[in-house]
RNA sequence: UCCUCGGUAGCUCAAUCGGUAGAGCGGGUGGCUGUUAACCACUAGGUUGUAGGUUCGAGUCCUGCCCGGGGAGCCA
């Protein structure tokens, strides 16, 4: 018989075909059982109907517990009153094994139980949902990029120094030197955008931040393009193009997982090109008449990060932040010195930034001096500062979490949902 | 790091003023031909996070510690 996904069933009406998986959940009235089989791909039920309670097959259904890993062989019939509108009517099973007792039950949970079996966790609906949709976004990502001749140039994750020089880092052994894991690939990708024109890195980032809110986690995952000779600009354009590729990918796959989620779609339809912008100056007076105290040289905080959405209804672009709130390496802009040509992106519902970045000193003098202002050791930077040396070029970049981007996708409550296994503050089992 | 809330059956929770620890789910047994977190009956299941203290008596009050949840700062 031939082995079928659950989300290929529609192919194979009136065939029988086998069906390998896990007991969901099971159902019994008297003379006829119904099995909810998950397989990953999809659920399914098999029914199964019998006038002889006691026939070998219903023996055997009986036994099974939650969880359960089983081969189901029957015939693949429509029906109206299954969920899905396929069930399989059931010849016989095969049992792989009878599963313990499964601790994560049909009803409620706490988030301590559930998280402290994540390993498990992942096996339910909505949680697979969740990671359906990061399998697509990242697909849509990695897509985006491929289709406009970017090359991905992978950076390291053991680097021998702070990137950005002010995060918390995670040390570690590099044999008898200090080595530190990385928080962006971003310097790397200044050096093979050189090389290879536009670029983007996409892996892993930590931060050793004793963060502890529902927006951050301790190892997430970051795409960063980074292109040659673009400047502001440019590079705003390539992210709203991203965010709307990534939307528009979801919208047309993922409707299914969305509405599992509960997840409202409307304010994810509205989304276009291009999306509301202000600078920092212009954005001030709006965020106080909303009840903020924000003043010139202030950073945004979470209230903020929801005024944004209450202004604008739409994700948007803050640009020329004051130049002391941000990184060394960020452009200066010439009309205004105490501004940089650096740009964020923030989710509107208050799921907050997705992307930060902007145009990068491109100026030899300049960087150096900005390397003392910010204390940080010129020998380590030798190479960065190399790259303005020979054939230096204006250029830009960004990053843009995934997780983030999933949080607001999704619609969940906590960003730990959007990854298989989340570091937290304090977790890191399992 | 700071603020705040919590830890009782495998899970989610209840337990009045300090006075015999209880319910639903899950497990077990039996019943039911269309169930949708099925339903009905019966049943087993407890060192109340931990170490002290107050008291005739502590799940409940006090102190320390451990482990978590929510939030802040910082960031993607």
């Amino acid at each position: 018989m031939t082995w079928v996904y659950i989300e290929d069933i529609a192919g194979y009406r009136d065939k029988d075909i086998e069906l390998r998986g896990w007991l969901y959940n099971k159902r019994s009235s008297g003379k006829i059982r119904f099995l909810q089989l998950r397989d990953g791909t999809g659920l399914i039920q098999c029914t199964a109907f019998n006038p002889d309670k006691d026939n070998p097959l219903f023996k055997k259904i009986d036994s099974l517990t939650q969880e359960s890993s089983l081969i189901v062989f029957g015939k693949v019939k429509e029906d109206p009153r299954a969920p899905g509108g396929f069930e399989i009517e059931t010849s016989d099973i095969d049992i792989v094994q009878i599963a313990d007792e499964y601790p994560i039950t049909p009803k409620e949970h706490g988030t301590q139980f559930l998280m402290e079996h994540r390993h498990l966790w992942l096996r339910s609906r909505r949680q697979n949902a969740v990671l359906q949709i990061r399998v697509d976004v990242i697909r849509a990502i990695r897509d985006f990029f491929d289709g406009r001749g970017f090359r991905n140039m992978d950076t390291p994750f053991l680097t021998p120094s702070a990137c950005e020089g002010t995060s918390t880092l995670f040390e570690t052994e590099y044999f008898d030197q200090k080595a530190f894991l990385s928080q962006s690939g971003q310097l790397y990708n200044e050096a093979t955008a050189a090389a290879f024109g536009k670029v983007y890195c996409f892996g892993p980032a930590f931060r050793a931040e004793k963060s502890k809110t529902r927006k951050h986690l301790i190892e997430f995952w970051m795409v960063e393009p980074e292109v040659a000779f673009a400047v502001l600009e440019d590079i705003i354009e390539l992210g709203e193009d991203l965010i709307v590729f990534i939307m528009d990918r979801v919208l047309t796959r993922r409707r299914n997982e969305l509405e599992i989620l509960e997840r409202d779609t409307a304010p994810l339809e509205r989304i276009k090109k291009p999306f509301p912008r202000m600078t920092y100056e212009e954005i001030l007076p709006k965020l106080n008449e909303k009840g903020s105290d924000i003043k010139w040289g202030g950073d945004f905080g979470a209230p903020e990060e929801t005024m944004f959405g209450e202004i604008f209804h739409h994700p948007c672009c803050i640009t020329h932040f004051p130049a002391e709130i941000k990184a060394f390496y960020m452009q200066p802009d010439e009309k205004r010195p105490d501004t940089v040509l650096g740009v964020d992106f923030f989710a509107d519902e208050g799921y907050g930034e997705l992307i930060g970045g902007g145009q990068r000193i491109h100026d030899l003098k300049l960087l150096e001096q900005r390397l003392k202002e910010h204390k940080l050791p010129r020998e380590a930077y030798e190479w960065y500062i190399d790259l303005r040396k020979y054939g230096t070029f204006p250029h830009s970049g960004f990053g843009l979490g995934v997780e983030r981007t999933l949080g607001w996708i999704c619609g969940t409550k906590h960003i730990r949902e959007t990854i298989p296994f989340p570091r937290l503050l304090y977790r890191i089992y399992p």
